[in-house]
DNA sequence: CAAAAAAATTTACAAATGATAAAAAAGCAG
DNA sequence: CTGCTTTTTTATCATTTGTAAATTTTTTTG
């Protein structure tokens, strides 16, 4: 996926504005397992994905917890870093080789500041992970896992081919245990 | 809690910014079960909360889930309304009678189109509340009932005092009757 | 291709949660 | 205060989910 539909996904701009964004924008490949972001720091960088899968998971008791997938045309960005500049609890590592756009926060930060445009895109871009959050909290309340494993695998189902099933039990909130009783159910 | 305060929480805004968005914003007063926001609607009005508690709800097969609690100088505001333009999935409902700040969501708007601190500050407004509902995704994902639980009351105990339980079961993911059993095993 | 490692499934049992109904407690109107 | 309504708790049983360990399948590596 092109940097320019991207960038237009989110919101539109002007010429001048997505120049002036593009000017910020490099490009690089990682191989699969690269982790992107990790937890504890202040990220400096972030990402568009071009191509590739990753996944943001945050440490628990027992292992990790993945609460995100991302794929072609996703920001990868440490929230808690971006929003308040603290210590993020999140890593982000990539599940496959990945072809990524990548931007330091500090120039874009420059941007907000200086373009009224490229201010609203990212509140806009802030403004749709928002959604697609609280959709998915939603959902964990009030649907079985069952209904939330059949959601993903109607919305995504390339997921299913390309990460591995204890990622994705772990991003439904159960076991992957349980995650193979509700295949074999289904089946 | 006065709207000057409400309104530098999310981020410093200069006084002429701050001037225009106070120009915008009246005062009002509802009564307890009041609906303020109403699913499948355009929203177009948006609240600042000077007082009271109000809680947003989404409809499930069975009864209504509560998702969110919105109480002194929280935002309310149609999430999916807000940056999509399109009809909201949630009702938001006064629990007690509330003193609201409250806005057009048409001038504000406006506001972001022409002025950059404006647009940054609710580019951090809107972050501030996707970490909320990160970190709460995270938690229904990776804590039980009763860790929900202990952290909702300490984080904010006074919710305990002034919701019904039945809401809090509901923000918690869990039956009612599942939440009476978690506070006897705590006694 | 074969061996080793990693991932996924299956099984048995334990713990947590849900559904339902009934009892107890708390809140409210007259 | 009394009676009525609403809320909360308790009890029972069914279902779901978790834990742990063994087994199978898949993937990786030499």
């Amino acid at each position: 996926m092109e940097i320019e539909e991207i960038l237009e996904h989110f919101h539109p701009l002007p010429p001048a504005s997505k120049a002036a964004l593009k000017a910020c924008i490099s490009e690089a490949r990682y191989p699969k397992g690269h982790t992107l972001i990790r937890s504890g720091r202040v990220e400096k960088t972030l990402y568009f994905i071009r191509s590739g899968i990753v996944r943001a998971y945050s440490d628990a008791d027992r292992g990790d917890v993945t609460f995100w997938f991302g794929k072609e045309g996703d920001v990868v960005i440490s929230m808690k870093s971006y929003v308040s500049g603290q210590p993020g609890y999140e890593h982000v590592e990539t599940l496959e080789a990945c072809d990524l756009y990548q931007m330091k926060a500090q120039d874009l930060e420059m941007l907000f500041a200086s373009d009224i445009h490229i201010a609203n895109w990212g509140r806009k871009l802030i403004g749709q992970e928002l959604i697609k959050t609280e959709e998915r909290l939603i959902s964990m309340q009030f649907k079985t896992a069952q209904q939330r494993y059949l959601d993903l695998m109607s919305a995504t189902p390339d997921l299913l081919h390309r990460v591995p099933l204890c990622h994705i039990a772990s991003y439904l909130g159960i076991t992957q245990v349980s995650l193979s009783r509700i295949r074999a159910e289904i089946r």
